[in-house]
DNA sequence: GCTTCACTTAGACTATGTCTAGTTTAGACA
DNA sequence: TGTCTAAACTAGACATAGTCTAAGTGAAGC
């Protein structure tokens, strides 16, 4: 029984067990970097001899996601889309290619745009900006 | 013939046919309110004597989006939701219940948020707040 | 080392969205 | 007003995304 790892301190804090499957999963997250979807995760985590059953990684995602390792890059219909959660920042999506890239957040933080009037507790904000990406307006721009 | 609705002019403008299909589409998620699938609609096309197949409602959507004319409410993994674009506003998403309440827009434009370090164009800007609305938080929160 | 309950599993099932090939229609123009 | 044609609509098969269930497994408290 090695030292426990912090992602592994990070579940138990969460009152989650620290399972394989669940470390895997950050694991891939974390070294495929990007926005992946649940069945790119499953797959990655095939090639490297873990397999995991599809109901389990969709699991693990939203258990991650709530207990605040993973987060989740809204951008409109298809997949959800998953990222480790290093640090807090926003979305570009191009609405002709659906590319996803990352926007800093200025403040570094969740909550960094005032909610007024809001009926409840906010926990996260998330901005989308949606726009045409440098590649699809450029020359060679693809219309497909 | 009669007189063209400001509706059927915004269509045309947008390079678009004024269609029974596409106007019945506009009316419906204008007199439903909130936040609404395709599915939604459909049925109170259906409701309205204005059955519509299934495929054209999503097309009309996501051609109305596009027109302006309709706007979506991103809120993570489901169906996807729409409505009449009245004015622009963003939203507030309870995680425990899933309601979807509108947030006003301080500026009230689509553009209301400043985009550091975009590479591209930015059309519009959607600030999703997560968190707990007031129901679930209150003595008689649903745990479901 | 036990015990227990959270976790994982396979695979059926539901929900959401897309595609295709044939038919209809809005709107341009004569 | 009648004709024409690209755009829009149709039914329904298909594809993709996510949920559920009941039985087996393993992390962690003792
Ligand atoms: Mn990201
Ligand atoms: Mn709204
Ligand atoms: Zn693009
Ligand atoms: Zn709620």
């Amino acid at each position: 029984m090695t030292a426990p790892t912090p992602v592994e301190t990070q579940l138990r804090d969460a009152g989650l067990k620290a399972t394989r499957t669940r470390i895997a999963v950050v694991a891939a997250l974390r070294d495929l970097g990007g926005h992946q979807t649940a069945d790119e995760v499953s797959t990655a985590l095939a090639a490297n001899d873990a397999v995991v059953s599809r109901a389990t990684v969709f699991n693990a995602l939203d258990d991650l996601t709530r207990a605040g390792l993973v987060m989740v890059a809204d951008a409109g219909p298809g997949a959800t889309r998953y990222e480790w959660a290093d640090r807090w920042h926003h979305h570009f999506v191009c609405t002709s290619c659906g590319a996803i890239s990352d926007v800093a957040c200025p403040e570094d933080s969740p909550r960094c745009v005032d909610a007024p009037g809001v009926e409840g507790t906010v926990d996260d904000v998330q901005v989308i900006f949606r726009g045409t990406c440098s590649s699809c307006i450029g020359p060679g721009a693809e219309t497909t």
